[in-house]
DNA sequence: CTTAGGG
DNA sequence: CCCTAAG
């Protein structure tokens, strides 16, 4: 028995199930286990319908497939639970599952971001041989691709979502074969380069290259998705559904630590110094960007109800009770979008009555009432900000004024 | 560990 | 979003 008890799912082959378990005894205790509970509750809830499961199962089969090194997804993905939905009622807005299958594809295309990673490891070819027959696939439609791996995605598994995010292109810029007999390291790799010219020889680079390339506009649907998600969900049923594959924070940074020991110790070369701190600096710029989400509407709302209920300054109260549901929220995300606020008030109130919708401005995007909440929350609760053009210091308006200056009351 | 402040 | 210093 495997970790799993992946060994015993009919159908599924033996590759694949003795390299997840060498997978998980590799990375077991990594902090995405508290996701991949959340990710069973989803699954298993009854207000979540089964075609979202479905066209879930498939796609993160099919990422597991092909990242191998992707921690988060093929994590301890626990297939035993599978049958185990039935007779699940539905909750299904199509917005809910819209709003799921964005999560999903990001997280895929995510996962593919680290193309070397994925290709560093030689499984995948085995894999790719092996992967499970049983995939529901029309064979006629896919005569040149005989396991469905790269066809399978609008017909056979899930109809609609082709037609939200356009996962049909797929097939369209894809593979004659997925035969991929042995797909070396360094081909691919060769091929990802230049990967405009030769999409003959090498059809899973450029099917992963295709998709890469999409990535950024589907994150912005998939942003929109989960606003109206946000939208369409009870305050109080804050299930998580945010279980999109993220990087863990196993080998964040490696750079720096090493810097200090190294630095600390010898290598008093400066040429090395040097070398490192740049590549440091390149490499956490990098990353600034990478993984980073707008904030949804709601999430803002959200938030807004936490500081009105807990205050400024209780950014752990107000994730663990208006955010438990985001699991990539963190209080000090909260305290900043916080501070975003207040300068987007700030900005909205200097505008005042001219240009309000410069597209500029920080404000844009947020509703006037949102931001008029935000002043008054931030009149109420003093923020400790040096610069502070935020607390008011308009004695017009009639009350408040006296307020603002000490919320100490006791 | 949590928060504030700066990058 | 990330990192660091300070309570």
């Amino acid at each position: 028995m495997g970790p799993f008890g992946m060994e015993t799912t009919p159908g599924f082959p033996d590759t694949f199930a003795g390299f997840k378990s060498a997978s998980v005894d590799e990375n077991l205790g990594h902090s995405m286990e508290d996701k991949m509970s959340d990710m069973k509750h989803f699954l298993m809830d009854p207000h979540h319908d089964n075609t979202a499961v479905d066209s879930f199962l498939g796609l993160g089969m099919e990422n597991m497939g092909l990242t191998s090194k992707m921690e988060e997804f093929s994590h301890g993905f626990d297939v035993s639970f599978l049958p185990d939905y039935g007779g699940v009622n539905t909750f299904s807005t199509q917005d809910v599952e819209a709003g799921l299958k964005f999560e999903i594809l990001d997280g895929i295309l995510d996962g593919v971001d680290e193309v070397e990673d994925i290709y560093a490891s030689h499984e995948l070819s085995s894999i790719v041989n092996h992967f499970p027959p049983e995939t529901e696939v029309k064979k006629n439609e896919l005569e040149g691709d005989p396991y469905g791996l790269m066809n399978f995605s609008s017909e056979s598994y899930s109809p609609g979502i082709s037609g939200s995010i356009g996962l049909a292109e797929w097939s369209k810029e894809t593979v004659p074969y997925a035969e991929s007999q042995i797909v070396s390291s360094e081909k691919v790799k060769d091929s990802w380069d230049t990967n405009e010219s030769e999409d003959d020889k090498k059809p899973l680079s450029t099917f992963i290259g295709s998709w890469i390339k999409r990535k950024n506009r589907k994150q912005k649907l998939l942003n929109t998705a989960c606003s109206r998600l946000d939208s369409s969900r009870e305050r109080k049923s804050c299930e998580s559904y945010d279980f999109r594959p993220r990087k863990g924070p196993m080998k964040k940074y490696i750079h720096t630590s090493m810097e200090k020991t190294f630095s600390d110790d010898q290598l008093t070369l400066s040429e090395s110094e040097d070398d490192i701190s740049v590549t440091k600096t390149s490499r956490t710029k990098s990353d600034r960007r990478k993984n980073q989400r707008i904030w949804t509407l709601d999430e803002v709302m959200n938030l807004v109800d936490g500081i009105s209920h807990f205050g400024v300054g209780k950014w752990t109260d107000i994730k663990n009770h208006f955010f438990h549901y985001a699991a990539h929220r963190k209080p000090v995300d909260i305290r900043d979008k916080w501070r975003n606020l207040l300068k987007a008030s700030y900005n909205e109130k200097h505008n005042d009555g001219q240009a309000e919708e410069k597209r500029k401005s920080v404000a844009r995007s947020i509703p006037k009432d949102i931001l008029h909440r935000v002043r008054e929350l931030a009149s109420l609760h003093p923020y400790p900000f040096s610069k502070s053009p935020c607390i008011v210091h308009d004695s017009s308006r009639s009350r408040s004024t006296s307020k603002n200056k000490k919320k100490k009351s006791g």
